[in-house]
RNA sequence: GGGCUUAUAGCGCAGUUGGUUAGCGCGCUUCCUUGACAUGGAAGAGGUCACAGGUUCGAGUCCUGUUAGGCCCACCA
């Protein structure tokens, strides 16, 4: 053992212990009904993406939760897998394509895909080394893409399965659309963000006349207006209702209408309708029987409609309105005007509200059995307060848009006739139509949103629809973790999915936790290059290093704020871990298979403590665990292992190993270090995997910690008496070393220090101790008397238990001491002199503010006490 | 506009159902290369727990309000 270097290098062990597990199969897990499953949903990977920091702390949280239900004797799994990211994939595809002079539309549908399907076959793994390299002990042959086989025929499924429910329809509405990208998208997927905007004064007037002022932010789509549109109840405007208004530009006639929607207050009162570019004229359109004119089209061009302005972008049609609008002087005025407008998730550029034929799902029906699943506490979210959020946004459940106009995705299983315009819903292309025997059928063009496919994860990586034993044994799964980004996204319709097709929650448990953020509080993204890089921390400071440190300073839900300097925490852990061991395995002959219980006179006092320490510490680890405190459980092992094990126990039996020959040795302590060893070991193996494994290979050669049985508390051990005992000697020791250090005393000058116990029962305590007293205090001699009579030039301490008496004749020059401590009094006096002639000022007291003289007062205080300190230590010498 | 969340040492943070002397890491001061570890050891300094009220024998913890940050949601054009 002698080999180890001191110093625990991670390159030298993660990667050859990694491909051992994942040799060893030890990640796989099958149906076993001799165990209880325990399975966990993972929010799979974009297909895209790269490994972050959000994903480290997510996957770490994952994988500690696996591993520690491994070791319980759980059938614990993990499916990893990534999603096809439709939008984001495809937009990095075009991208490439278009450095090399092609465009998708020049390939065409079926070349571009198979393009996009090369392109995932090469960088479509990188996430998933990734992982490997973080530890993740995910079950890698179960893998799972969402465009695989078996996952698309699961997206057929469930679309068949709600079509015929009538819970899928095709429609004309307002949608969030995305000009750059060119499709539809979901409300989730259209963020509001706050933009500085203009909100513009339009006067529309009459044949003759003055007429009616509007306000607006997006002046351009005045081009698509079909009416002005009041408050019935607003009194300005009642002798108006009916009247025609001339609209400015287009030049066409205009009704005045009364709507209750028009809220009086909001600029003049007076709103111009544009139904196809905003929700709510739409709406309103519907109920007054107006149609609606489209004047922009898909690539946020101005279309024919909008006349001399067709072909403008958007923005450019804004400014030129505008600039037309003032001339004319029917711009009133132009207030500035910040509101929040849709953003698109992928490429953050303006969303367009925008009418067109799309499909929906009806989710009122669907969200209902999902909310008694969470109000009923079958589902519990931790921290809890994500209930209340989740329910808020599941009873104001709007219906989703899940066709998008790109190509690569599922394509909807819906055909039609081009005979007879019949709508043919089915799993497996049709031959021809059902209703007039056509042949002539062609498959609608959009493909689904990526999370129609996700939202089926927990239960189509196991089977579904097959009727499979993984989906038996192993459906529901136990836990998600997830960051709160994806709450609405992806939690939600997964616990909606689960119930409709299933009948069946698809998990128990959600843990949320924090939003990984940069030292100032920013969200750490590409844009903002305050990215902290996942494996280059893994490179400079060790997965283990990585994962100690992000879960130290995660505490339940909080927002995680992050810099470098914090991975040395969990460097200098494993480091210690490294060394302890390292220590024991040199000293130690004897592999101790287990401590058996003991008479309680064969063990010392020191053993007897470590091993309460130990089984608190066990106890209190997995019940922190059960209650997904992980840094509490952290927290408490690194207490343990650092503060107890090695600051004190191992040092406390260093006189009884070490210089002695293999004989002498107390075999008794060999194992009780040997054991609080293994079981710290298996303990810290969930947060630490590497280190702990490469330790636990040269304790026992073959097997794995990752199996190892996870330590059970025996309530034996635990013992309050020694506990409290043990911390008297430690007050002890940490006084006499206060005074060493105080009074400058050498570490190799030997003490002699005596006691006298104040309470019943404290000698013998310390009777009982004094060996580990002598040896951490370094003294030569310990004295327990009642009746110890303070001997001349001697300091003192006092603790609850004992009076400590220290002579320091002849072990330092106590006249030269006393001639330094008298200086310094000196010093201290010269100091209060000037203060307290401060205070007498009468000038200083009537002028400076109450804070300063305050601090004044304050400082007098202690410079007293401290002048007194030092006199009481001037008068012991 | 609605909801959530934070305020504890110079900095970053813990502090479960109210109950010993309010902890941890970094940083700082002094000392130490003694045979596991200087990515270490020993000792120490540093806190009116944001502010104002209240409940209680007792409040960092519970209640009300104030101030200052952060986040999410929302169709006032």
């Amino acid at each position: 053992m002698k080999d180890i270097p001191p110093r625990y290098n991670p390159k030298d062990h993660e990667e050859s212990i990694y491909s051992k597990w994942e040799n060893s199969r030890l990640f796989h897990a099958e149906p076993d009904p001799s165990k209880k499953p325990f399975t966990i949903t993972i929010p799979p990977p974009n297909v895209t993406g790269i490994l972050h920091m959000g994903h480290a702390l997510n996957n770490t949280l994952q994988d500690i939760l696996i591993r520690w239900k491994r070791m319980q004797g759980s059938a614990s799994l993990w499916v990893p897998g990534t999603d096809h990211a439709g939008i984001a994939t495809q937009n990095v595809v075009e991208r490439n394509l278009r450095e090399k002079g092609i465009t998708r539309q020049g390939l065409g549908r079926e070349k571009f895909v198979e393009e996009v399907w090369k392109w995932r076959e090469k960088y479509g793994n990188t996430i998933i080394m990734q992982l490997k390299r973080l530890g993740a002990s995910c079950d890698w042959e179960r893998t799972r893409f969402t465009m695989d086989k078996g996952l698309s025929e699961a997206v057929l499924e469930a679309f068949v399965q709600l079509y015929n429910k009538g819970l899928i329809y095709r429609g004309n509405y307002i949608i969030n659309w995305c000009p750059r990208c060119q499709t539809a998208l979901s409300d989730e997927e259209a963020p509001h963000q706050d933009v500085e905007g203009k909100l513009y004064y339009i006067l529309y007037s009459f044949k003759e006349g003055k007429g009616v002022v509007v306000a607006t932010t997006r002046p351009e789509t005045m081009l698509g207006d079909v009416a002005v549109a009041v408050n019935p109840k607003d009194r300005r405007y009642k002798k108006l209702m009916g009247k025609k208004l001339i609209l400015p530009i287009v030049g066409k006639e205009i009704n005045i209408i009364a709507d209750d929607f028009v809220d009086k207050k909001f600029g003049t009162g007076a709103v111009k309708v544009t139904p196809a570019h905003d929700p709510n004229d739409f709406e309103m359109a519907k109920r007054h029987n107006l149609e609606p004119i489209t004047v922009m089209g898909p690539d946020g061009r101005m279309n024919e409609n909008a006349g001399r302005f067709n072909g403008l972008d958007r923005f450019e049609a804004r400014k030129l309105i505008v600039a037309e609008l003032e001339e004319k002087k029917l711009l009133i005025k132009t207030e500035k005007h910040d509101h929040a407008v849709g953003h698109c998730y992928r490429c953050h550029t303006v969303i367009e509200p925008y009418l067109s034929l799309q499909w929906f799902v009806r989710m009122k029906p669907l969200a209902e059995p999902a909310i008694e699943a969470v109000r009923s506490g079958k589902i519990k979210f931790h921290p809890k307060r994500w209930t209340k959020v989740y329910l808020n946004w599941m009873e104001n459940i709007k219906d989703w848009c899940i066709s998008r106009q790109i190509w690569w995705g599922h394509r909807l299983p819906v055909y039609y006739c081009q005979k007879c315009n019949a709508v043919i819903v089915s799993k497996v292309t049709p031959e021809k139509c059902q209703k007039c025997g056509s042949v002539e059928l062609k498959q609608d063009e959009d493909v689904l949103d990526t999370w129609f496919s996700s939202w089926l994860w927990p239960f189509s990586t196991l089977g579904w629809p097959e009727k499979t034993k993984d989906m038996e044994y192993f459906y529901p799964t136990s836990v998600l973790v997830t960051a709160p980004e994806i709450l609405f996204f992806w939690v939600a319709r997964m616990i909606m999915s689960g119930k409709e097709f299933i009948k069946e929650i698809p998990f128990s448990d959600v843990y949320i936790h924090g939003t990984v953020r940069d030292a100032t509080g920013k969200k750490m993204s590409k844009s903002l290059g305050n990215i902290i890089d996942p494996l280059e921390i893994i490179d400079g400071f060790g997965a283990d290093a990585l994962r100690f440190s992000i879960i130290s300073i995660t505490s339940a839900g909080q927002d995680v704020f992050l810099s470098k300097e914090k991975f040395e925490i969990g460097r200098n852990f494993a480091n210690k871990i490294w060394n302890a061991s390292r220590f024991v395995l040199m000293n130690i002959e004897q592999r101790a298979e287990r401590v058996e219980h003991r008479a309680e006179e064969k063990l010392s006092i020191a053993d007897r403590w470590i091993l309460s320490r130990l089984n608190r510490t066990i106890e209190a680890v997995t019940r922190a665990l059960k209650n997904y405190r992980f840094n509490e459980a952290e927290s408490l092992l690194y207490d343990f292992f650092w503060h107890d094990f090695c600051d004190w126990y191992v040092e406390m039996v260093k006189p009884q190993i070490i210089g002695q020959s293999a004989e002498s040795k107390e075999q008794r302590t060999g194992e009780i270090l040997i054991h609080v060893l293994e079981n710290s070991l298996k303990l810290l193996h969930p947060f630490m995997p590497f280190v702990t494994e490469a330790i636990w290979q040269s304790i026992r050669e073959r097997d794995s910690i990752m199996i190892a049985a996870w330590p059970e508390a025996d309530k034996h051990y635990i013992n309050k008496k020694i506990e409290s005992d043990i911390e008297i000697v430690k007050n002890i020791i940490v006084n006499i070393r206060n005074i060493r250090s105080d009074m400058n005393i050498a570490y190799s000058k030997k003490l002699t220090v005596g006691l006298a116990p104040l309470k019943q029962g404290a000698g013998s305590v310390v009777s009982n101790n004094a060996e580990y007293i002598k040896n951490l205090a370094h003294l030569e001699k310990l004295t327990i008397d009642e009746n110890f009579i303070r001997p001349k030039s001697s300091l003192s301490a006092v603790t609850e238990e004992f009076n400590i008496f220290i002579p320091l004749e002849g072990v330092i020059d106590v006249e030269a001491e006393k001639a330094r401590l008298v200086k310094k009094q000196d010093l201290l006096k010269q100091q209060i002199v000037f203060t307290e002639k401060k205070l007498k000022d009468k000038n200083f007291m009537d002028h400076a503010p109450e804070s300063v003289v305050r601090a004044e007062q304050e400082k007098a205080e202690k410079l007293r006490e401290q002048i007194d300190r030092l006199g009481k230590t001037i008068e012991d010498l």
